[in-house]
DNA sequence: TGTCTATATAAGTATATCATAATATAATTA
DNA sequence: TAATTATATTATGATATACTTATATAGACA
């Protein structure tokens, strides 16, 4: 968790990042917990290969880890990123998205895969 | 200064626009100051159209407002913007850009213009 | 009024972004 | 091993973005 100096290129290209809905979503549902891709198609009505580029921009930059179980790939906020600590104090402004999971329950689709 | 509540969508749109290094780097400078166009021009030189043209989006959504002072218009901040909070603790964690407005002031070309 | 300066707008172009469709990979299970 | 499921990657096309060039507007001042 180490903090580093914010630079305003960097930061402008992580607000990027964080400047399209479902990202900005996405992230603030993995602040707190993991998800899979079957899970965010689910959520964002959106086709598996558009969520998997929207993780890979992610990914590419650090600001999400994976982990592998079984066949499912589990995403989560990469807390030990440089500039966690400016993704976090943003995320902690935006209201929480979990009701989108808690359909997924109420559906018992998050079961089925995860 | 209403405190509005905070929408995802609306923040993503915020953080998209913010999420442009010259942008980003104009919005913190005139946190604290106003600034006119050309010197926009002179820090980031680039093109008077670009300057416009990027100036015209953070417009487009109210993020700035404008105050024309002769045949110059000075841009700052609009701290009456709903979402001001949200911006101000972003901005907030970015560094000072001031170094470039002392470029300005050491070159004489601050005080031609304003 | 004519000219100069500051700024805005419009048109055009190159590049970036985001979605889809098709295909590949990797783990699971029959 | 073959079929299934979850995910990634690639190619492609539509749209958005950000620049440039050219032009318009608006105030200052001779």
């Amino acid at each position: 968790m180490l903090q580093t100096a914010i630079e305003v290129e960097e930061a402008a290209v992580i607000l990027k990042l964080m400047g399209d809905k479902t990202r900005l979503t996405m992230m603030k549902l993995i602040d707190h917990q993991a998800c899979c891709v079957c899970e965010f198609v689910d959520i964002f009505k959106a086709s598996q290969p558009s969520i998997s580029q929207h993780i890979r921009k992610l990914r590419d930059v650090g600001l999400v880890k994976e982990e592998r179980k079984g066949q499912w790939i589990f995403y989560s906020i990469n807390k030990n990123h440089g500039y966690y600590p400016f993704v976090q104090q943003i995320l902690d402004q935006v209201p929480s998205q979990d009701h989108k999971l808690k359909e997924l329950d109420e559906k018992g689709t998050r079961i089925i895969c995860c």
